[in-house]
RNA sequence: UACCCCGUAGUGUAACGGUAGCACAAGAGAUUUUGGUUCUCUUUGUCCAGGUUCGAAUCCUGGCGGGGUAGCCA
């Protein structure tokens, strides 16, 4: 049985407790976020960036932010940049920032190290011959590198000669020696160091030889005495090696801990494709709003707020599962329901003429910013003859449960009067409906009758005369499939890419929204939460990105009347 | 094929040998000047088979299912 008033913790938590209180680590909760800076961070690591350092702020520890920077051919200070960015802007401030390259002199003297032991060697062997000793899943199948035996002395000085450049790029390797017929294919000899010539962005030609990932981090977590390695699963069969490095050294022993990463419906979460979603011009870059990074994401309009509420959410197991799109969706409306103020916007227009309005008029009617905000306080809005209203928000043969707009009906125009339309005026030619002339009643100015009649629907609207024209991006899922990798045979994850995924319409908006600086954010009544684009917009013409829709009950109804 | 990990409503996550709960989704209703929000109610679950035990989602054994791993990537 649960206690309501302590949240149960998830199993990592759990760990940390029971090392409290053993004393593991001297009470001691030390994390790091360990990116490589080769790409630019999405939601996945948002969850990684909440638990780090999320778990050291519960516990009043300490979070370092440590770039894994091993392999330069891959590595750039640009990603560097963008994910010092992305972590702070999640809200979080690291302890230590680090970088495994601060390492490398320390890394090669602990490798020189265990030569000295007997426990590493220098191997001759091509990058396909280790592979071929190393061997498949069956262990009987890994093979010793004909050099396994070389001396201590002939490693010391082949090893110097690795680091100061005597051979070619990918000649020669330094291998842990542990067990080549190890179940774990991890510690069948694994290669500690690759010779590569490439500017680091950091230590530029100091090195030519550069640590493999297993090598650098146990050890550059024991540097930075981390007490919890939190990773992803797909690191849980390096643990052992993990563990036998800094045993073997004698050092101090942090512990890896595993859980799953995240996985989203509708999207993918992998670099890889990422990159190519951007090179072959998929999406605009990095930071398409449709793009599940960080920095996309937030020129989508998302909040930091929501995400991390996002991550909190979904939790923490050892269960590779996958989380709908609709919690990311329903977190950010959760957010800026509470705080986006709302306005109206017209997104396809279709004009109105109030017939028994007076022309030339003009009315300044008062509108609530927030309803679930009573401190957001209220606006003008201009009212006049000429208005433009959504087209969905008008049927000539209304179905059934239809509550808007229809010849005869009356609606409520949102903080304006009651209409009714009395007649659609349509293209001789086409057929297609271009105008709709409507009558008011100006006793229900404010949107009230004095006589208590009701209506079902009330709508949005925007006087001609008044209202700001803008582009108004509506952004859908960037796949059609929840799983992008279901594909036929012969195809891959991008013949799932959705059509529909980005759709331009100039809006017609409230005048409130005129120098409207990028980022606002707001709620466009009945349709969705939208916020300026920061790159795109300007002050001469306005461009909002659809952050998110609002749900939409109609749209359900309408599908249900459908099947 | 070998090793490691994981299986609890549709999804995700609790219950740590003692009444299977929560969130979101779905369905019904109430409220509503946003078909939004909010509120109420409802439906749906321990992969299977044995074993241990007074008692098993939990411990054990064996199946079954899913994932990961054979870079000089991380």
């Amino acid at each position: 049985m649960s206690n309501p008033e302590t949240p149960s913790a998830h199993f990592i938590h759990q760990i940390i407790d029971q090392d409290n209180q053993s004393g593991k680590f001297g009470g001691r909760v030390h994390t790091r976020f360990p990116p490589e800076p080769n790409g630019y961070l999405h939601i996945g690591h948002a969850k990684s960036i909440c638990l780090n350092f999320g778990t050291a702020q519960k516990y009043a520890g300490k979070c370092n932010l440590r770039f894994d920077d091993t392999n330069p051919s891959k590595e750039d200070q640009e990603y560097v940049d963008s994910i010092m960015e992305d972590v702070q802007w999640l809200g979080f401030t690291w302890d230590g920032l680090y970088y495994a390259s601060d390492y490398f002199q320390q890394l090669y003297d602990w490798a020189v190290e265990l030569i000295r032991k007997g426990k590493a060697y220098v191997c001759d062997l091509t990058p396909d011959q280790v592979a071929h000793h190393r061997g498949g899943f069956d262990p009987a199948t890994g093979k010793a590198s004909p050099y396994r035996d070389r001396s201590i002395e002939e490693n010391l000085d082949l090893f110097q000669k690795m680091k100061d450049g005597a051979f070619p790029d990918g000649s020669r390797t330094l291998r842990a020696k542990i067990d080549v017929n190890a179940a774990n294919i991890n510690l069948r000899d694994p290669v500690m160091y690759r010779i590569l010539r490439a500017t680091h962005h950091r230590t530029g030609d100091t090195w030519c030889i550069y640590p493999m990932y297993d090598w650098a981090h146990g050890q550059s977590d024991s540097i930075e005495r981390i007490t919890h390695s939190i990773c992803t699963l797909e690191f849980e069969n390096h643990r052992p090696l993990y563990d036998w490095f800094v045993q073997e050294l004698g050092i101090y022993a942090p512990q890896q801990i595993e859980f799953a990463r995240l996985s989203l419906t509708h999207t993918v979460m992998s670099k890889r494709k990422f990159l190519e979603l951007v090179r072959d011009k998929h999406v605009a870059g990095w930071d398409d709003p449709r793009m599940p990074t960080i920095s996309g994401l937030r020129r989508r309009g998302y909040t930091p707020e929501a995400i991390r509420n996002f991550c909190e959410r979904v939790g923490v197991s050892k269960y590779d599962g996958t989380i709908d799109m609709h919690w990311l969706e329903d977190a950010i409306r959760d957010d800026l329901n509470k705080r986006a103020p709302r306005v109206l916007g017209v997104l396809r227009p279709l004009k109105v003429v109030i017939d028994n309005y007076p022309e030339g008029k003009t009315e300044e009617l008062d509108a609530v910013n927030n309803p679930e905000d009573a401190g957001a306080g209220s606006r003008k809005l201009p009212f006049s003859k000429v208005l433009y209203i959504e087209r969905d928000d008008f049927r000539e043969d209304p179905p059934k449960q239809f509550f808007r707009l229809a010849p005869g009906r009356e609606v409520r125009l949102r903080w304006a009067y009651f209409v009714k339309c009395e007649q659609a005026i349509k293209d001789p030619a086409t057929g297609a409906i271009t105008e709709l002339r409507c009558t008011y009643d100006p006793a229900t100015k404010g949107g009230n009758a004095p006589d208590g009649r009701k209506v079902k629907g009330t709508i949005h609207w925007v006087s001609a005369a008044h209202a700001v024209p803008a582009e108004v991006r509506l952004y859908d899922h960037l796949f059609v499939k929840p799983d992008p990798d279901d594909v036929a045979e012969g195809q891959d994850y991008k013949a799932n890419l959705n059509p529909k995924s980005l759709e331009v319409v100039e809006g017609l908006l409230e005048p409130s929204v005129k120098g409207a600086a990028p980022g606002t954010r707001y709620q466009f009544e009945r349709l969705g939460y939208f916020c300026v684009d920061k790159k795109d917009s300007t002050p001469a013409k306005l461009v909002f990105n659809r952050t998110v829709t609002l749900a939409d009950t109609w749209a359900k109804i309408e599908k249900g009347q459908k099947k």
